[in-house]
DNA sequence: CAGTGGTCTAGACCACTAC
DNA sequence: TAGTGGTCTAGACCACTGT
């Protein structure tokens, strides 16, 4: 059943072959799957694993435990929203469209008040700022202006930007982006928006701020971008319990 | 130190004790915490049970571990977005805003096509539809049509949606929201929302549809909501790892 | 009552990091 | 080499659900 010598822990060897299981509709929706007493003989593990793998799982939304009762299989998602976090080029792909970039300005500035504020950063500290109009097939998407510290991504150029920030930055650094802050808000076009997005001025543009934070909490990137609002919708998932 | 005696298990009040630590600077921003060992033996519990206070507060964003190194605390958040998912009457609550509601419709009709599918509702069954104005401070914020399987909430009236419908299914039922899946974009406002909103038409309106899933994955409610925009911005908070 | 998940113990070995 | 978090064991008692 599972390999004991296999560098992957039991405990996702587990999570695996029990989301096999619920694809393969050998555990169905709203049925419960075996107590943990019985999957920790069936897999020949002690039901602390067991229950580590069964966790996870609950988690991430595919299972779900009551008390007393058992632990059962949760409905399958509807429709599948773009999980977490991602760069315009990852949600492009992910929307199946594909994305490139025009760079109108990328320059070296004293950060404005309120992204010195957002960054956290102290007097002195300079900050890239991007600025791009993004297209998705060919078209233009959206206008962005990204904020990054110069002192966390030295030595950053032109030809650096013209495709993924991110992917730079990854080949050139150890970061991991953990969790970032959203505030999106609706407006209507100005005149430099429109001739950019190629739209009407007073069409509705989408307006996404997002401050990147990495994983000890260092403020990592401001991103404002302006949607075209009848090309984009924001999809995302939330959660209460 | 802990009180081994309390109902409360022994991990949450682990927890909830390294919280205040970190709140009283006597573990700073960067700085590792004891090590797992260490707080086992403070605390007079197993290495496992202080693994899973720890494992909590990592998953929470209070901590962050790395491998042979330690355990480390994270920055504080600098702006507290609203967690999860609130309702109406939640978000201007925490906005420092009273809210009301004037009740517009109040009517039980067969689904329409697409919130039948979000729904994933049978062929004769039928949803509430329950359109309002929302107020913030006696202003108009939003025009909401929430639509609600009747299958779920039997025996719902008019006078029982005055108010929070949340509060009122609190109070007559057992139902866990567990998640949502939000659907945001712009729109130009058309004469019957500037009329309602007491805005002027072509304004910016951020529209939010959101599918409320119950624990157990079965949805439990629509909500299309129109917001002014001049009033209105969206904040949330998104993991990537 | 027997069965379930929730909590907890007192060990163990591993891979990784820093010195 | 010593210390860290990552994984794992083989038990235990509890509160809660159903019959």
């Amino acid at each position: 059943m599972l390999d004991k010598k296999s560098p992957l822990p039991m405990y996702y060897q587990i999570e695996e072959d029990i989301k096999q299981k619920i694809d393969s509709a050998i555990y169905s929706e709203r049925e419960t799957i075996p107590s943990e007493r019985e999957l920790s003989e069936q897999y020949e593990v002690s039901r602390m694993t067991v229950r580590q793998a069964v966790t996870n799982l609950v988690n991430e939304g595919y299972l779900y435990r009551e008390k007393g009762k058992g632990t059962f299989v949760a409905e399958k998602k509807i429709e599948q929203p773009l999980q977490g976090m991602t760069s315009f080029t990852e949600d492009m792909k992910q929307r199946g469209m594909n994305s490139s970039s025009k760079l109108l300005d990328f320059t070296i500035i004293p950060p404005p008040a309120d992204i010195k504020r957002k960054l956290s950063l102290e007097e002195e500290r300079q900050v890239y700022e991007i600025h791009r109009i993004r297209y998705a097939d060919h078209q233009p998407m959206a206008v962005e202006r990204t904020f990054i510290p110069v002192a966390l991504v030295p030595g950053m150029q032109e030809k650096d930007v013209y495709g993924s920030i991110y992917e730079y930055i990854e080949k050139n650094h150890d970061y991991t982006i953990h969790k970032a802050t959203q505030m999106i808000e609706a407006t209507i076009a100005d005149e430099e928006q429109a001739e950019l997005l190629d739209i009407v001025p007073a069409a509705a543009i989408l307006h996404i701020e997002r401050t990147s934070l990495l994983q000890d909490g260092t403020p990592f990137e401001v991103v404002k971008s302006s949607y075209r609002a009848d090309r984009y919708k924001f999809i995302s998932e939330i959660h209460r319990s």
